[in-house]
DNA sequence: TAGTGTACTTACTTTTAGTAACTAAGCCGG
DNA sequence: CCGGCTTAGTTACTAAAAGTAAGTACACTA
């Protein structure tokens, strides 16, 4: 599918020279973009602890809708980071697992959640 | 302003026990839910390398518009992320500059970097 | 055969983002 | 002192996501 945003205008600006340090960088903004879309950080956390089926994951995710799951999951299996497996096995089942780009990312969701633990309040 | 998202529905799932490390935490949900907002981690990334003006960050951050920008400026005011200072002198500029809480994110916001450059495509 | 569970999709409403145009205050040249 | 320029926004309107509800398809189960 590949994420729908970023429209990426087709007028890019002149952008002149800037001073380095405060750079912007493309892949850091799609990273921060995709991992930051509404529910994304919270399907990827519970998938650190393990796979997980599709009424799991709504399970754990308090408030989190059918519709928009099934959105995210194909938006991070778009994007290399969740992989979808079908076990035929009579029940029917789906699971979903981090693949190893996904699982690369569980120091910066760890350090992440420290962050959250000191700053954020409520 | 306190983010207008997260309703947090009054009726508040029976919430089975789950086998722990598949938790899921409301101050990580609302820290990269903050965060991970439309344009706020190119935000919080230009101002890592110093205080900076608001068009100076209009600049940095590509397509990014003034409206956003001030909108998103003040969700990391109102959350401690972001100072806002006026500077009086005759050319009334206004700055932007991480608070000690801000500045705390810089590790995770390098290690999202480099997870980035290694599995982020474009 | 009627009902339950899993894994979704489709249709529709509300919220958020994007665009454009405008405001206000201070300075600068003529 | 008049008009234009810059900085730092705000307001009004449109387009794109998210949220909600209901429906689908298949296998199993009573």
């Amino acid at each position: 599918m590949a994420l729908k945003r970023l429209p990426a205008r087709t007028k890019a600006k002149p952008a002149k020279r800037r001073p380095a340090g405060s750079g912007f960088c493309p892949r850091f903004h799609r990273a921060v973009e995709l991992i930051g879309r509404r529910w994304t950080g919270a399907i990827l956390r519970a998938l650190m602890g393990g796979p997980q089926r599709f009424n799991e994951l709504l399970a754990i995710v308090p408030n989190l809708s059918d519709r928009l799951l099934s959105e995210r999951l194909r938006e991070l299996e778009a994007e290399g980071l969740v992989r979808r497996e079908v076990a035929s096995g009579p029940p029917v089942s789906v699971h979903y697992e981090l693949t190893s780009s996904g699982r690369a990312l569980q120091p910066v969701m760890d350090g992440l959640g420290a962050w959250a633990e000191r700053f954020i309040s409520a």
